[in-house]
DNA sequence: TTTCTGCATGTCCGT
DNA sequence: CGGACATGCAGAAAC
């Protein structure tokens, strides 16, 4: 037997709907947020998704064994009571409200059901509950015995006078989850930690009342002939009566242009600075399809939305519904697919797929004509609105944003509003790298949040929803999920400890989860991925680098190129553990890792490398610490202190990277290819190399590691311009080896150098002579661009180098070449500018025989060799980084100018 | 050659 | 399983 009950919740805080078996909550009128798909809009998905057995809501049908249902059967506070009622797990006997008798019988839809309250028992509850106004998902406090529940008939029996739900403001929705998360529960499994949950309900009292304080400044539902204007005379009957007794179907939220701050009984004032009150207003059921819009349409609409679009007119705003734009919607083509049942509902009917011109106004006041049509669609009708382009530019949309569609009543224009989307990254941004949890109580809170990817899913929508609250909810919320859950997980990711402490929120993530991981992968099929990979998917590409690890069970094939070792892996690289390396004052270089069981932090070798689950029991290092029993070897002081020197290394290793290309100051070009191919400075003395180093093969063409594959973006290749970690890398790798290998070259060199140049020079002392009278200054400069392509190809980049101006950045200060300031001279310019004028006369004066004299590789063709310059030398290129080359843009850049000149010179 | 237009189709999601 | 919808694509039109 399906019923529900409103009861309240004893401890003094909560009043709550507890819902049966079957109870869907189709119509969202509370807002719940959902952990799942993190909109409180979309409570109705939530809802559904649970499976009710035989123990209560405890499996989810899509999400099982997800923190979203597990953590409500352990966190929840109440009891069921058959009778219908409720008692409260922690203090039942302080129970005070009578069960409100219920009725119920299903709705016309049959797909939900209808409940009526009879005016008597609405006015008991009202006057017990001090209920200020209900329709809809209702709300009411009484000295803190608040109370949602759902009287679909109620409007019709309790004047109007505020309205709350249905247009619910963001704390509204954050209570209620949380409320929600602390109230359902199974039968079986109420008795748990009673203390907790008294102690939990004192906080969650806190929460509650800081989410109380919002603008409460909905009105009462008006009558349906109040609503659309293009559909007045369109609605069915049947939908009529269906609307008139489903109040699912007759709610049109009219929100007062100028919402009065509905003071509530608590006396709470409203902090702005707290909330941004964001209504999630059920779109009013009117028109054609009315009813049935997907949460994900329905508006959200913030107070300052409101008033920006009423301006100072006496209007009534009534949100439509929304659309966040998808790639076709914000392109070119300037074509915004409407939701069919949006369309159908709000605009005007059209029955030719021409459609009609129709004027929507945007927040601004400018007003906008579109073209309403639709295109005939397997047997359908597919809605868009043409010619969006130019508005959607003057918005500066952008797929992922979010445009808005409201009504402005009496008037019955159209109005488009619209919300960017806060860049996802956000979120990325606000993962840590390592930082402690587990071990610090009150500061574990948000770990669990990040735990996997359902929770951050649902994180990351209850930050949608509370835009702009205020840490202080965070952190009470977090409290209070620390504390309560129980059965939770809190370990492995956590926020970064400065958020933490600084109380910075979270990044408002406007983006329902749900659609944009739609949109990732729109075209493929539904990326399942294991939650510990989805937590992996939010990180930075940057701190991806971190976490590369060789694969596993894959040995490397050691390589020689060009002197240098390079390990090749024939499996692209894998993610592994985050660990914190710390150098002591002695010197000692520490790692630490936790334990994905316990969370308890140990200490490991440096050279580790640490898949991407570990627990005690892997601690082969420490036989004492190799079990999760053992004593966490970190108390909270070593680990911050553990926490800063990580956080001061990151630092530097930050201001490193940041370090001008040309600091000559910087460490060994080791440590700085090392740091280029870490992504990471290992040069940096916090971090040893070969801790720290992802092992990385070497790129080549075809190369189908992660780095290569997936760009940092996520969008196509790495572009020239790309200053990725791993682009930088591998230029920075390039650029070491070729310095290496002029280096030899030079050597090589100079042997040959000093061993021919009395007898060049004897030789063709006149002719060069003669020659250099023809050249000016510019061709001066260009012969010695183009000179090395005569030359002896290990010395061509020496001197393309040099004449470009360049510095060689890798240079090496532990040699002697590399460690020439500007105004030093090293061996290598010596020997150039010994040998450039010499041969760059030569080939001026098309002596070119003399050349192959002296070279072992003859250039018999000037033209072609100049004009093969730069391939020539990136074939020589190739043997030691082809790719590396590739993505070297400025090299190339420049050798294409090389080019250019060249050919300008022919 | 580019842009526009209308439609088709595959994917996703709700039922 | 069917509907909704995002997007690809081919032909037309415009430049």
């Amino acid at each position: 037997m399906e019923s529900r009950s409103c009861m309240n919740v004893t401890c003094a805080t909560l009043t709550t709907i507890r819902w049966r078996k079957g109870w869907a909550l189709r119509s969202g009128e509370f807002a719940d947020l959902c952990d799942k798909c993190g909109s409180a809009y979309e409570q109705s998905a939530y809802c559904d998704t649970f499976h009710s057995n035989d123990s209560g809501w405890r499996e989810c049908t899509s999400c099982d064994k997800r923190l979203h249902c597990g953590c409500i059967a352990s966190m929840s506070q109440l009891e069921l009571l058959d009778t219908g009622g409720v008692s409260c797990i922690s203090c039942a006997r302080n129970s005070g409200l009578q069960p409100i008798a219920i009725n119920e019988k299903p709705n016309l839809s049959g797909t939900s059901k209808v409940i009526d309250i009879s005016a008597q028992q609405c006015t008991s509850l009202a006057n017990q509950l001090n209920v200020r106004g209900m329709q809809g998902g209702n709300y009411a406090e009484n000295d803190g015995l608040r109370c949602w529940f759902k009287p679909h008939k109620i409007e019709t029996d309790v004047p109007s006078t505020e309205m709350k739900p249905e247009i619910l403001p963001s704390v509204g929705e954050l209570g209620s989850t949380l409320i929600s998360q602390f109230h359902f529960e199974s039968n079986g499994s109420s008795k748990a930690s009673k203390a907790e949950s008294c102690k939990a309900d004192t906080e969650i009292r806190d929460i509650y009342e800081s989410l109380a304080q919002t603008n409460l400044s909905m009105t009462l539902a008006t009558p349906i002939g109040n609503s659309n204007p293009f559909h007045s005379s369109v609605v069915d009957e049947r939908e009529q009566s269906k609307t008139s007794s489903l109040l699912l179907g007759s709610r049109s939220r009219h929100l007062l242009p100028k919402p009065p701050r509905s003071s509530s009984g608590t006396g709470l004032e409203v902090n702005a600075g707290m909330v941004s009150q964001i209504r999630v207003a059920r779109p009013p059921a009117e028109g054609r399809g009315r009813n049935q819009l997907l949460p994900r349409y329905w508006p959200r609409i913030t107070d300052q939305e409101l008033q920006q679009i009423s301006g100072d007119s006496n209007s009534t705003i009534v949100p439509l519904f929304e659309k966040m734009l998808s790639a076709s919607d914000a392109g070119r083509i300037g074509r915004l697919v409407l939701p069919k049942a949006c369309a159908e509902a709000y605009f005007p009917p059209i029955s030719q797929p021409e459609g009609l011109p129709l004027r929507i106004q945007d927040v601004k006041g400018k007003e906008w004509m579109f073209q309403f049509r639709f295109w005939p669609n397997n047997n359908s009708r597919m809605y868009v609105l043409e010619g969006v382009t130019p508005c959607i530019q003057s918005m500066q949309l952008q797929a992922g944003d979010t445009v808005t569609f409201s009504r402005m009543d009496p008037e019955g224009k159209l109005i488009m509003g619209f919300r960017k989307a806060t860049n996802s990254t956000a979120i990325q941004e606000t993962l840590p790298s390592n930082m402690p949890n587990g071990s610090h109580s009150s500061e574990t809170s948000y770990s669990g949040v990040y735990e996997n990817l359902p929770i951050l899913s649902g994180y990351s929508g209850l930050l949608q929803s509370q835009k702009g609250c205020s840490e202080t909810h965070l952190n009470v919320l977090s409290k209070k999920w620390n504390s309560a859950g129980g059965d939770m997980n809190w370990h492995n990711i956590d926020i970064p400890e400065s958020r933490k402490r600084e109380g910075l929120p979270l990044p408002p993530v406007l983006v329902p989860e749900k659609k944009r991981t739609r949109n990732i992968g729109s075209k493929s099929k539904r990326l399942l991925i294991d939650s510990q990979d989805a937590l992996e998917l939010k990180l930075t590409w940057e701190e991806a680098q971190d976490l590369l690890r060789p694969p596993p069970a894959v040995k490397p094939s050691i390589v020689m190129i060009e002197d240098q070792v390079f390990e090749e892996y024939e499996e692209p690289p894998v993610f592994g553990k985050r660990s914190i390396f710390v150098v002591r004052s002695a010197g000692v270089n520490e790692q630490w890792t936790q334990c994905d069981s316990c969370s308890k932090w140990r200490k490991l070798p440096v050279d580790v490398l640490i898949p991407p689950k570990w627990t005690c029991v892997e601690n082969l290092w420490d036989q004492s610490r190799s079990s999760c029993a053992a004593p966490n070897e970190l108390n909270p002081r070593e680990l911050d202190n553990l926490l800063r020197l990580n956080k001061e290394f990151k630092k530097q290793r930050l201001a490193a990277s940041q370090r001008p290309a040309l600091d000559h100051e910087s460490s060994g070009l080791d440590a700085l290819a090392n740091a280029a191919i870490l992504g990471d400075d290992a040069s940096d003395s916090g971090r040893t190399p070969v801790v720290t180093t992802t092992k990385h093969p070497r790129h080549r063409p075809g190369c189908s590691c992660i780095v290569c594959i997936q760009p940092p973006s996520g969008k196509g290749k790495h572009k020239p311009t790309c200053t990725c970690n791993v682009c930088m890398t591998v230029k920075r790798r390039f650029k070491t080896l070729m310095m290496r290998k002029k280096k030899r070259q030079s050597e090589r060199e100079a042997e040959i150098a000093q061993r021919n140049q009395l007898t060049w020079r004897t030789k063709d002392e006149s002719e060069v002579d003669s020659t250099s009278r023809h050249l000016t200054p510019v061709d001066g400069l260009e012969n010695e661009v183009r000179a090395p392509s005569e030359l002896d190809p290990r010395t061509q980049d020496q001197v393309a180098e040099a004449a470009k101006g360049q510095l060689d950045l890798n240079c090496q200060p532990d040699r002697e070449e590399a460690q020439t300031g500007p105004n030093n001279v090293s061996m290598t310019s010596l020997l150039e500018e010994a040998n450039l004028p010499l041969e760059t006369y030569l080939k001026q004066n098309g002596l070119t025989s003399l050349i192959s004299e002296q070279q072992t590789n003859s250039a018999s063709n000037v033209q072609a060799q100049t004009t093969n310059e730069s391939e020539g030398r990136q074939n020589e290129d190739c043997g030691t980084a082809s790719v590396i080359h590739e993505q070297d843009s400025s090299h190339e850049d420049n050798s294409g100018q090389d080019k250019d000149q060249n050919n300008s010179l022919s």
